[in-house]
DNA sequence: GGGTAACCGAGACGGTACGTCTAGTCTTTAA
DNA sequence: TTAAAGACTAGACGTACCGTCTCGGTTACCC
């Protein structure tokens, strides 16, 4: 099964340890109550404290098992089942690439959208958590995508001369300009960002 | 004169009003000192008190004529010269789009590109300064592209059926996605783009 | 006038200098809370954070002012009119010491007594405050007491080889033992006491 | 034999219990622990958590034996042989309350002073430790000197009218009162205590 | 000699308070 | 009227302990 890298902070009891196993009750309650939080507010409102609060839980659990608070919402947002990233087998490459943008539209619709735009803008001026965030989300996406650009390219479907970096910046980039730049997704854009990419990928 | 709409917050004595003229020096001072301080510190860990400090100001003073932090940042990394998007006239449409292309990747390489990541991410979550920083950044670089690309629907240079809309966010989309990423700007992914772009603009 | 040398953080507004000037009104409020607080509970589970909520002010407010609890609480405590040592003159030295003991027994009764012994117990284990504390409530009395000593002396009132420190332990230490002790001042010991010291003074 | 009243928390393994008996080694690292952390910082700076790592014990055992840190402190303190009250005959009663404090002093002088000082202080605000403090510390000293006044009383060598309880508040208040206000024991403090105690005690 | 019961270390748990920091506002004197 | 200075309320930060709890494991006694 491919599970979402995004689950990065996993509780792990395998080792027979000393000492009390960690709650797995107060995990969920953390991550459910960020949850819960964000829909109301957005991310840099959002206090490790009312996390806490909320969750019935004390800052220190938190901070033991999430460095920051930027951790925990990531934590949160991306290990909800919508962000998984499971995706059919396609007939072409090109239906891959279709399938996919399509399902990272839905994702990015709405409340979801809002939140990972947030968390992607906290990280702005701190590199490590940038690079966290790419870990977390970004990754599987764009391995994803590679794969089909690959496979479109040994197949003859794709441009001989496709460079695989510079074409999942033409695919992602209009995708989350439009999330950072506050617009949402209308049919049209989504008709001719795949009308477009047809056009640029096909040999 | 073609100023850049950036300087949202300028300076207006024309009137001869009673009382203590407003001090141009201070005015001048506190974007000087917020440009220094960025060059040191990502934008969420500088402080209007550090402002007021190193420019040897009153904290009121920036907050009479700036609303909060978001503005003052804006102001001071947009005023740059650097920052002026005077462009030459172009031969074709495509030609113009190109030159705009490049001046806008000069322009967010380095520090102040970082800085604009930064100033756009902050602005996540607070609808009030993602509209102000379109109007600050975007909208100029928007209208000049759209120009550019109705030229060239007019003449025929481009195809008929073009989305406006959609073509902006092809061309902005990737340089910004490379931007938010934390990737750097090589002169491959340059040539791609506007190869790319070329093939899906023309006629 | 002889004013308690207690009210060691106090207001100066002598000096026409800039900016706002300290809240008299918070300071107030702030040592009433305190005080109203110290009703209820001891010393140790009183948290500034309480006082800040109980007097409406931020708990920044409190730091600037003074630098830890210890020196909120003395300020609070001795501030109080109760505490202040203003004595009447004396027909002779005997007279003034005892009417200094009533004075101090009748102030360290009730609430006002734990307060100033916990006071005292929390300052041990660190001599900065145990300084301060003498310097907050000890002193005056000390002295009020010495120059009783140093008349009587003069006088032939008292013994002439008498030792001016030793003797103020022998006045002070007894009501002090009781005070830490927990063991309230009942007649009895007032007025062996001060027989007792009678009898020990005298030439 | 006489054993200090102060070791609160012995050891009784007279009854033979099932299940895993008391580890006198953990019993002692505890203690040792904490006296060796006392010389380096004070009371209130001493953690529990501090103690079970020194002592590479688990915090749980600490709290199975002693209720809380006060206690484990006191113990800790008061069951070092240096604490232990142990008088030889004297002549006369007044030789046994001078033995008795100049036993005192010695006990009080230099860190183990400061110690019990600031035992004393923590207790302050919480009658319970306050009680505790008296039975584990003050209790044996109190009725060494209660039995030698008694004595004197008897034997005619001191006042008939002498206040048993008030004599003890002149005996020990000098001394504490030097104790916790921070002054240490010269000479010329013991000599005259005990010339007045003459002075005041003798028929 | 197997069962059981109290002990042990480790360390996670819910809480509370700390003292610091920043935002944005307010109030004074000086220019 | 504006400026500089700086005090103000509000509230989050991340850390440190408290005293409790829950594990896996270890000894003894008791049958």
């Amino acid at each position: 099964m491919l599970v979402s890298a995004a689950q990065t902070y996993q509780i792990d009891d395998s080792k027979g340890k000393a000492g009390r196993p960690r709650s797995d009750e107060s995990h969920r309650a953390i991550l459910d109550a960020t949850r819960r939080l964000l829909t109301h507010m957005p991310v840099h409102k959002l206090s490790v404290e009312a996390i806490a609060k909320k969750a019935g839980v004390g800052k220190t659990t938190i901070y033991r098992w999430w460095p920051n608070k930027q951790a925990v919402v990531m934590d949160a947002v991306f290990s909800q089942p919508a962000f998984l990233n499971i995706l059919p087998a396609s007939a072409t490459a090109f239906e891959g690439i279709k399938v996919q943008i399509e399902k990272l539209l839905r994702q990015l619709a709405g409340k979801n959208g809002r939140m990972v735009a947030e968390i992607l803008g906290e990280a702005q001026g701190d590199m490590e958590a940038l690079k966290s965030f790419s870990q977390g989300f970004f990754q599987e996406r764009y391995d994803a995508l590679a794969r089909y650009l690959s496979e479109g390219k040994d197949s003859g479907e794709f441009r001989a001369d496709l460079d695989m970096e510079s074409a999942i910046d033409l695919i992602m980039g209009p995708i989350f300009f439009r999330l950072i730049t506050g617009q949402d997704f209308d049919p049209a854009f989504e008709k001719n960002l795949i009308d477009s990419l047809r056009r640029g990928l096909s040999a």
